[in-house]
DNA sequence: CCCATTTACGGGTAGATACCCAATTAATGG
DNA sequence: CCATTAATTGGGTATCTACCCGTAAATGGG
């Protein structure tokens, strides 16, 4: 039951909320990882792999590869810029119907959350989640 | 800065919480999954796949990949008992020698966090993790 | 005792993640 | 203006994770 290690019980609880996102925003065709990544990408577009990276504290790479996954399933594409090592990641209309679509799911998900936690808890998670 | 989704600022935190372990338990040579799995093994050995997915909340084909990789290092062996389909997992003695080596450094990481949160938020982090 | 159901694995496929290294382009200091 | 340095990517490699499907073994009714 009671996990010793902060760590392992962080790690169960991610992917049991994970799992939550990823079951809520499923009619959207996406999961938590890529709904959040397009949101960003939504609100910096055009925007470079790099600064995804340090706005999603993501390794560059991962954002990468994940960026590549959103461009086969037709949600963004990737223009260039004057610089011409930046890419100029922007989302494509389907990509802005996905979000649009899974805002709605993504507040029951955030509903749903409350609700298990209740106020007090759900006010003390998000202090805690900014101070790990 | 704050996050909205309490998803996704789990998943933040739980990079960087995995990246403090990882770190710590550099020198034994294993990160905080395969030293946590190791832990599982050793309380329950011999232990299938199976219930080794279930105790860790984990998929059993992760469980299986996972201790492929702990064979390949020598720290594991898997072995067959009366069910034959079941594995046998145990320790190797230089699994047990890691998982001895380990415990300090996890022991340290344990106490960052600890120290990280103070007294009140690490009491609050344990039942948040249960919670959700 | 036999068949249907359940249980346990293994492998295929795929996504998320990170580290390292090489190549290209930009910027900067002499 | 050129050489050195810095920034941006991409690809290789490797883990962790999960879902699905097929196979093999155990189990429980009839």
């Amino acid at each position: 039951m009671a996990t010793k290690c902060y760590c392992i019980a962080l790690r169960k609880a991610e992917r049991r909320v994970t799992s939550v996102y990823d079951e809520a925003l499923k009619p959207a065709g996406v999961n938590i990882a890529q709904f959040s990544l397009m949101r960003t990408i939504e609100r910096e577009a055009p925007v470079s792999l790099s600064k995804i990276g340090r706005l999603a504290e993501l390794d560059r790479s991962t954002v990468g590869r994940n960026v590549k996954v959103l461009e086969r399933m037709g949600l963004v594409k990737t223009l260039h810029g004057e610089d011409q090592r930046e890419a100029a990641v922007v989302l494509t209309a389907r990509g802005r119907s996905v979000l649009v679509d899974g805002a709605k799911l993504w507040d029951e998900a955030q509903t749903m959350i409350e609700k298990r936690l209740g106020v007090v808890a759900t006010r003390q998670l998000k202090t805690l989640l900014q101070t790990l």
